[in-house]
DNA sequence: CGCTTTTGACCTGCGC
DNA sequence: GCGCAGGTCAAAAGCG
């Protein structure tokens, strides 16, 4: 709860449509199309081709043991809303650098995009940020990526002014 | 040698 | 109650 990565105030939720055609908000960003910051958690959509957001926060990682399989956690997440941010930005790349370490962890193609959708995590020890990136299916020079949950750390690396860019999210996600 | 990526399997939630 | 979609983990391979 210190430091706060990205943060920005809703502009206008639009729905799964005329997302590229938005106005940007962020003039300051020409690569920045459009954000959408959601902190209650029950909000969904992400924005893109996905009309559906399944909005659970559960572990995941517990395999129910049929077979005798002694793997038990029986670790239950407390629905803690981690506060998730989407926006859109143009680029060639899926990945954007933003300073910090990801590990990507899966990859599922989504129903309405031919492309796939990348997760990732960041690698830093008890900073259990996620992030998951996808192309849009109309415009693949668009990519939209999707941020949940916060950085406990400083950002590893320093980019070339993507982290000035990231401090003054900071500064306007101060509410 | 260590870390990251890749792919398949599996689980959970929701819809019908 | 079953099926679909989405999300996560695990093991192995590849690369620096």
């Amino acid at each position: 709860m210190e430091s706060f990565p990205i943060l920005f105030p809703t502009d206008h939720f639009s729905s799964s449509s005329s997302l590229s055609s938005s106005s940007a908000s962020f003039v300051r960003y020409p690569n920045v199309i459009a954000a959408h910051g959601f902190g209650s958690g029950s909000l969904a959509d992400a924005g893109a081709g996905a009309s559906k957001l399944s909005g659970s926060v559960h572990g995941g990682g517990d395999q129910a043991p049929t077979d005798g399989l002694t793997k038990k956690k029986s670790a239950k997440e407390k629905k803690a809303r981690k506060p998730r941010f989407a926006f859109q930005t143009r680029s060639q790349v899926d990945v954007l650098d933003d300073g910090y370490r990801w590990r990507k962890y899966g990859q599922k193609a989504v129903k309405n995009s031919k492309f796939a959708r990348s997760y990732y995590r960041c690698t830093h020890q008890g900073c259990n940020v996620k992030k998951q990136v996808q192309r849009l299916s109309r415009d693949e020079g668009m990519v939209v990526t999707t941020y949940e949950g916060m950085h406990t750390h400083p950002i590893q690396k320093q980019t070339d002014n993507f982290e000035d860019i990231l401090n003054q999210m900071q500064i306007y996600a101060n509410f």
